[in-house]
DNA sequence: CATCTATACTTTCTAAAAGTAAGTACATAC
DNA sequence: GTATGTACTTACTTTTAGAAAGTATAGATG
């Protein structure tokens, strides 16, 4: 689809379907439950962070993945990124209105899991093969 | 980790810290919003399926992908699977308790999504490099 | 004065995961 | 006897993720 479409259609639009794979809510779907989508929006809700502080507090992610991930969601209008040409450089990201409401999700459907998180575990099936 | 002490773990552990590698709740949270298992669990909300029901219904999977992820979400205890031995074959799942919870959390955030796209795209950057 | 650290990235290379297509073992319908 | 439907598995290809190193520059440390 090209860009002016793209742009036309989504006035139009009243309501996703997440089920069709031609639906752009599919996407998006699938930008913000992304490994390091979900863990982003989640540090974000807690206020505006640097790109190395949230490297720090997210256990695991790598330079890279987070780069992309930042990018990924600046682009879907979700985080904001200012950016300060100083040496070091120094740049902020933070949650746009609609990132917000979008993260409070996130974190609801996190909350649920770190609260039952024992019960889980006790009904998982202990065996990888 | 043993699945000993992975059993002994479950018992013990109080709540889950998705921001921290290492806690089991960080696995759980990747297979619920995996790009099949959200869309898995937001179907079998409405009732019991047969697998090829949920093929059907969920566009664009693949069969490998779609016995994968019910695979994952049965290990998880959040799917139930009952086979019938007969041919053809018969398969029918349905979700757990704790799955029913889980998935009423990852329907709010499809919800949320469908019901935002249209301001969403607007807001999107309509670029691909 | 040379080395180290810190910043926010990008690039290259490898490993893991996802997607595609075909195979399986029947039974029923045409 | 050919096609279709069922619930998968297997082999192969493509895409994505991860690990490690490179970049440019300033300030601190020895």
């Amino acid at each position: 689809m090209s860009n002016e479409n793209k742009g036309l259609l989504a006035a139009v639009i009243q309501r996703g379907d997440v089920l069709s794979s031609e639906c752009p809510s599919r996407e998006i779907l699938r930008h913000v439950t992304s490994q390091w989508g979900v863990l982003v929006l989640i540090m974000l809700l807690n206020g505006t962070h640097r790109f190395s502080q949230l490297r720090r507090k997210i256990g695991g992610v790598s330079e890279k993945m987070l780069t992309q991930t930042l990018q990924q969601l600046e682009m879907d209008g979700f985080v904001l990124r200012v950016s300060y040409p100083v040496v070091p450089p120094h740049t902020e990201y933070s949650l746009t209105p609609l990132g917000e409401g979008i993260s409070r999700q996130v974190e609801s459907l996190k909350d649920w899991i770190e609260d039952n998180i024992g019960q889980i575990m006790q009904g998982q099936t202990l065996s990888k093969k």
